[in-house]
DNA sequence: AATGAATGAGAATTCATTCAT
DNA sequence: AATGAATGAATTCTCATTCAT
């Protein structure tokens, strides 16, 4: 996640920028079909002809984004569980980071409904078959986690999977329900998210 | 009439219940303008111009499943939070009924799924509107459960309405990901799921 | 015109009748292709289904409702040329018939303005051919009579032809009027009208 | 911007004069409802799809239509009605006038018959009641010129407002045969025209 | 790089017609 | 005779994409 500011402000391309900035607004509120090029471009501020300078087509430009959004959610989870720390610890540290991450702006709400509108919406090839296999990865990562944990009776006990489908699953709701609710959304504490999986 | 009324009925609710069905499947999975009418015809084995003796437009036929997922999620919650029972034992139903339901087939999950696209893609008409107060509703139940469950120390502290959201969250979360996991989804246990809000 | 009630009358089918009745006066208002079967049949107070009981398509019911509609027209005007008058005579007959049919109902003007629709929207079949044809006549029996009469000084100077085509187009400009401005219509007296032609 | 704002505006303002030109064609003889956009696309050498650049639906480019006929067909009238002519003189030159027009090309027809459809096939919608009220003025006028030349003995006497009904019906028809008859219409000439309202 | 007019394929919608009852 | 559910072809309309400037 604290990569995607990084790797936004790396193209030097402005044009370019606020397009995708505009397309992820609006692809993670209303998806892909019904997002219409215009509409992007009336958001982004140029001509729908400009777009296609930039991306080849509009399925181009929303799985340029998804893989973003893969890899910089993908990509803090792996770096974390890197890390030399107890289960307990590295369970508390990706709550506190997402729920601090999704306090800063919309983006990372965004990208994680993204993801989802990706296994629906998106077509069937290579790259969205990619992107879906690397979307599935946290899970996986979090599962170890939880079953490294639980050895330690650091974690809650149950089916580590299912745990960590719920666990994420929860995340993603949040996500969704920041963009649906607008002004009545309220973020729960890290310590109420890391309650999931540890007591 | 060379036909009885309540054949005609019966004939008329069929066709309609194909149709609602199978459209049902498609807006929850891949959303309102992703969805064709033709595709939901196919699926629903008709032709695509009977569609329009049932409804007005693709947007009635959607609107009218979003009203009753509303209604029918919506109502279950109002049922258990209005029997004489304890906070803790209303949130352990609560969980119960919901994963026990999610276990019997896709149908809720697509109700809940399809809620969450109500707000994002419908139109914003009246009907819309009044669908999404309505869908409002659980959260505040909840709140008001968790807050009379603080009190008697059944529930773990903090703020109610937080909870609340995170509690629906994980719920629609996990729908979403029943639809996208296919195979791969697991349902956590009805504990797991209470472990949110209990101790 | 007379004909027309006792034609209508002939038909020994009710059904029949209030459907032939209903198209003409929806054809002769928003024409062949604005006008739908379910319109017809609501208004003939008949299911759709029955429609295609009495007529093959709507194509047929509206070329039979022309068919009425020349033959009653072009009849009176030959019946009236045949008699052994004076020119100027049969000039104020006509226009006293055509203004008392008129005041009468709706029929006739709606047959009028049904015979300029079959040219503009009918099919270019046999029987359109053979309608159009049969429309053409009264300009001509007019123009014959024009010609007579003003051999005799009975009538106004001036091409016979030309004047017949300004004498059946205030006819048919009436007719339209009259469905037209409903409420503001107001007929002019038959001597206003003979006045076109005769001084 | 790479193109002046005037090449711009002309090459928006040739396309869609084309698009009109043949939408007045085509909805003077069929109607509203029988013609397609399809059709109107293929006698304008366009593509159906720029039709929608610059008009909302078929239904706006009807209206549009419309409503340059009402005002011109009523900007003339009113401006003869403005000069300090005698009455008779004033019928003579708007019979002048409009023979004259007729005689140079379509267009002037197709404005009158579209004028009649707009209330027998358009929308009831705020510019169709506008444009109808607009197309009853020029009967109004034309009472007011009649009643006036009765005074000074220079009309024929009668009902003024049921003679300008006449005198626009005998218009309207000319019109509409204008358009029927093809090679086989004549123009009557303009004193026989004025005869209808001057001896 | 940038524009938006222009295209055409595809989606929604309408409606004449058929048919089982 | 009578019904209206059901069909599918035709029509309106949308929108991703191209292209001349």
């Amino acid at each position: 996640m604290p990569r995607t500011q990084e790797q936004f402000n790396q193209m030097k391309d402005e044009a370019r920028q606020k397009i995708m900035s505009a397309a992820l607004c609006l692809f993670s509120h209303k998806g892909l079909s019904a997002t219409s090029i215009v509409d992007i471009a009336k958001k982004a501020g140029v001509s729908s002809g400009l777009l296609y300078h930039y991306f080849r087509s509009k399925e181009e430009l929303f799985s340029e984004l998804v893989g973003f959004a893969v890899a910089s959610s993908g990509g803090f989870i792996e770096e974390i569980a890197g890390l030399g720390l107890g289960s307990a610890e590295k369970i508390r540290r990706i709550s506190a980071k997402m729920i601090e991450t999704l306090k800063e702006d919309d983006t990372t709400a965004q990208y994680f409904v993204l993801m989802v509108k990706l296994t629906l919406e998106g077509d069937l090839n290579e790259k969205t078959t990619e992107n879906a296999k690397e979307a599935a990865k946290p899970v996986i990562i979090l599962s170890g986690i939880i079953a490294q944990g639980q050895s330690a009776g650091e974690v809650k006990s149950g089916n580590p999977y299912e745990m960590a489908i719920l666990y994420w699953a929860a995340v993603q709701g949040l996500c969704s329900y920041k963009l649906v609710m607008g002004e009545n959304f309220m973020l729960p504490s890290a310590e109420l998210l890391s309650g999931i999986l540890i007591n």
